[in-house]
DNA sequence: GATAGTATGATTGTATACAATTATACGAGT
DNA sequence: ACTCGTATAATTGTATACAATCATACTATC
């Protein structure tokens, strides 16, 4: 099964559906195509040098992920990141998270705890000096491990889906003064995890997510997204 | 926004990628197409009338649903229901529907409250006469109506794609005596979420998840889909 | 007989051509 | 001036043609 996501990954570097794909899915989510704007097949496939084929084959695929909408016979229309979505998702995250962790407990191996070990202590060092494009990078791993340590494809997929979401907003949380309190509350995951304690990993899972949460409220960083 | 629901029914009905897509993912369900399948393009298309170009859409959906496995140059393979995918999926399920109850509470609306009250009171008519079918049906109908509720549409998607993959499973479950029980536990979350207790109605939602999977599990149902 | 190499056929990937639908512009009628 | 209808352009929906890739079978060589 880790197979497929090679496989996919290889799909996604050789053929002209999966770039357009994911150039697509970063432009939406870096703003370049904003909220209700119109996607015309010929005009991203003129831009990416491809032909309609493979731009309407990626456009099925964002209509199914959310990102934009396709009116039949009419065009394709971004639907743009929208706030209440965000506060939905990390509510959504926080119970995932949690039971990701409780699985965590039993499932996680070795080499996995090991790897969240030295994440944690190199988010350390480069928290104590303000490396904050590191710092992202390893709280993005850190997720990833957890994600893949519960020994759910189910879970993990979906973990990993909402995770790429609020991607953008995320860096921008983590890039404030959060990241070292973050890793902090990383460490108690992992070691709730290491102890085998399924109850205190998934509490301390739910209410890191709650935290992130408000800390973004906090900060005002929503108001980027405003409508 | 409920707009694009009934936009994306339109297209379902009317575009041949529509019902290409809708066709194939009720053949994977229903076991037509078994696990490990090649579907070919060719021979799809044939079978429905239409050219390979719907067909190849259909498939790229299929595959952002896990249902199918697309191997690049190589072809499309069924990926089957899987015993640990559904078991998963109820975990999951537990966590969000309570969540979803959660959000009920403050979110419901009169009209929602009403047609539950209904479906409650007419699924206590089928039981007493062992009416399957309808119950199936009351039983999807009230799921639906509490994912409508929540006021997320993020959550109200989620719950529905699970609720629809798990869906043959969960007849099977209903056509057993669970469901007078069942629809006792519906009456239940209603109260809950018609006392605006959000904790009582997450508890309860959660626990009838938890319950339905447990009795899933008593039947043996789930070897069905062993491998 | 086993194996490597090659040729052939089947299948998917992409591009393009044509059909259907929708939006826009223009003009006639009021 | 406004509205309705029609013509035209733009865009998407579908089908097909061609290219690239992969699987299979056959043959030559050891």
């Amino acid at each position: 099964m880790e197979n497929q996501d090679v496989k996919q990954e290889v799909t996604d570097k050789y053929s002209l559906r999966g770039r357009v794909f994911h150039r697509i899915r970063e432009d939406i989510l870096n703003g370049k195509y904003k909220d209700h704007e119109e996607l015309k097949e010929v005009a991203i496939g003129q831009e990416l040098g491809v032909s309609r084929t493979p731009v309407r084959e990626a456009f099925r695929q964002l209509e199914l992920e959310g990102l934009i909408q396709i009116i039949p016979n009419r065009g394709a229309y971004v639907t743009g990141i929208k706030v209440k979505d965000i506060q939905d998702i990390y509510m959504i995250r926080s119970k995932l998270e949690g039971l990701c962790a409780r699985w965590a407990c039993e499932h996680i191996t070795k080499e996995q705890l090991e790897e969240m070990e030295e994440n944690i202590y190199l988010a350390e060092f480069h928290a104590a000096r303000g490396h904050m494009e590191q710092m992202a990078e390893l709280d993005n791993r850190f997720h990833n491990i957890l994600y893949e340590s519960c020994n759910s494809k189910m879970l993990e997929h979906l973990l990993k889906d909402y995770h790429q979401y609020v991607w953008r907003v995320r860096q921008q949380t983590l890039s404030s003064s959060r990241g070292a309190v973050s890793n902090v509350e990383h460490k108690f995951i992992m070691e709730a995890i290491k102890e085998n304690n399924p109850d205190k990993a998934e509490e301390l899972a739910n209410q890191h997510m709650i935290n992130a949460y408000e800390n973004m409220l906090d900060k005002g960083l929503l108001e980027l997204y405003e409508q």
